[in-house]
DNA sequence: AATGTGACGCATC
DNA sequence: AGATGCGCCACAT
């Protein structure tokens, strides 16, 4: 592992909170950042994932059991940014995941977080790791 | 070693 | 409304 033990501790805080995200559901960049108490580290939240293992390098955190594609922007839209495919690529995990990925008029792949995302509430004291992980969160309106 | 880039987000203009 | 600036800092060159 090629990296600072800092970076390393911060990337395994982000892949094990994106592991609490359920099944269906999304969150933002952002968030995953606030949940590790580093509200200001968004970015390096795309920086882990980005760099998440493949599942055949026996990491013990990998693309297969991290659902990065559950993490989006906070515009809730899928990141333009990762490689050419790799957008329609993540709208495609969705869909199966029965996520409505909507396609905008300049190709943004965008999903409704009023209606799949996925922000629950973290304790003051609580940082690093939370333990729940239950409310769904979705409450418009 | 120094500089540029970027799976981001928010305040400002 | 859209554009720009800036903080953040790991990684590539």
């Amino acid at each position: 592992m090629p990296r600072s033990e800092e970076a390393t501790a911060f990337f395994y805080a982000v892949y094990s909170a994106v592991r609490e995200i359920p099944y269906g559901k999304v969150t933002t960049y952002g968030y995953i950042a606030k949940l590790i108490g580093t509200p200001q580290r968004a970015r390096q939240v795309g920086i882990g994932l980005k760099h998440l293992p493949q599942e055949d390098t026996g990491a013990r955190y990998n693309n297969a059991n991290v659902p990065w594609q559950r993490v989006i922007n906070a515009k809730g839209i899928i990141s333009p940014r990762s490689q050419p495919s790799g957008a329609q690529n993540q709208a495609t995990a969705l869909r199966a995941e029965g996520v409505n990925v909507t396609t905008g008029s300049l190709g943004e792949l965008e999903v409704d977080l009023m209606e799949y995302g996925w922000f629950p509430p973290q304790l003051p004291s609580e940082e690093g790791e939370e333990g729940n992980g239950n409310d769904d969160g979705n409450s418009q309106n």
